[in-house]
DNA sequence: AAGTTCCGAAACTAAATAGTTTCGAAACAA
DNA sequence: TTGTTTCGAAACTATTTAGTTTCGGAACTT
């Protein structure tokens, strides 16, 4: 990662397409199987390659899969171009919104298929975590501070809890309950809870 | 199960009290290593038995673990002498309070612990989580319905959604970020979230 | 005493699968 | 052309462990 091939190399190039080929099929059998089921057999399968290539490119299940979390993860959330429909509501709503149900729902589905990937290494657990969840996590406090400093929210408002509480209902629903996260469930959140908290005087 | 031993059985009776130490060396397993790491001969070890006397009782790891969860938190909490403290937060902060904070580390421990057991198999898990929740929720239910009735809340305050907020929460730190739920956490989620929300108008 | 069931220890079976190695073919540099 | 690396497929190794079976002995009923 950090020396870039400085002498040319000889040899066949390493096809860098096959990386996402591979990030890709990890997604998919996390989806469909989960994360104990998944095996690398059925990865390479799916990628239409060996397990030989996938080793070459990581050390392990583990580390491929924390890898796909955060590709897929990253895809959900645009840090630049926030919404900005002029109430918190709207625009925490509207940041799941661009997403097709088809892509919240996979990711609803790895999420919930990821059982024992948590506690296998903590490290890498941490690392799949912020990926998972701090770009989200990241957009979140932004709007909520906007919103805070537009006089929407009151003044000294718990807006990093508040946050934490949104990851905690999504993590709960999907993992716990094997319930989708869905639009209707977050805005009754919002409006029967997080709102009125933080608009209290 | 349904069917006593009518016809009183010949033979060398079954220790009962044997059950009640495989699941306490259960609990302890899975406290220390978790459920994917929890072997069976580890069990066996700790209860001072032999895997044959677990499977003689249990028909799987899957189900002994979920009686050994069910067990667990069953003895978490009452749902007779529920405390009256004259506020819900004094309430809530009293249901956690009479546990010796080991045992609630302890359990925190085992559910952080619990990994994969929730995707083997749905039903099973299932039932734990009801067995694992269900008291609690249900104690938080009451204590927040008599609070509503006394005045202290909203009279359509989303008490139902308060609840599955608190599991949430629980559920998140626990397995997710990997910290403790304690008294001080649980205060700010009361104190700046939930209260507020449940009494505005 | 006889027959039955449970006890705990140990050996055993069976299956799953992560990770490695091998191999012939293809791509690329010099 | 030569040497190097990647490619995909397959065989292989090594480990783990759930669940079964066996066995000598103890506890219990009749």
């Amino acid at each position: 990662m950090t020396e870039k091939k400085q002498t040319t190399q000889v040899g066949r190039k390493r096809d860098e397409s096959l990386d996402d080929q591979i990030i890709e099929a990890a997604i998919d059998i996390l989806a469909e199987t989960g994360f104990d089921r998944m095996t690398m057999d059925m990865v390479a399968a799916t990628a239409k390659t060996g397990k030989a290539s996938i080793y070459r490119r990581w050390s392990s299940k583990s580390e491929l899969v924390k890898d796909a979390l955060i590709s897929m993860s990253g895809r959900s959330v645009e840090l630049k171009n926030l919404p900005d429909t002029g109430t918190l509501k709207g625009d925490l709503l509207a940041v799941l919104k661009p997403y097709s149900a088809e892509h919240q729902q996979r990711k609803s589905q790895v999420i919930r298929g990821l059982g024992s990937f948590f506690t296998h290494d903590e490290k890498l657990a941490e690392e799949a975590r912020a990926g998972i969840f701090g770009p989200l996590n990241e957009v979140n406090l932004v709007l909520m501070k906007r919103a805070q400093q537009r006089g929407e929210l009151c003044q000294d408002a718990d807006i990093e809890l508040a946050c934490e509480i949104i990851l905690s209902v999504i993590s709960y629903r999907t993992q716990v309950l094997f319930q989708s996260f869905d639009r209707a469930y977050f805005e009754q959140v919002l409006d029967r809870i997080l709102l009125p908290a933080l608009q209290a005087p």
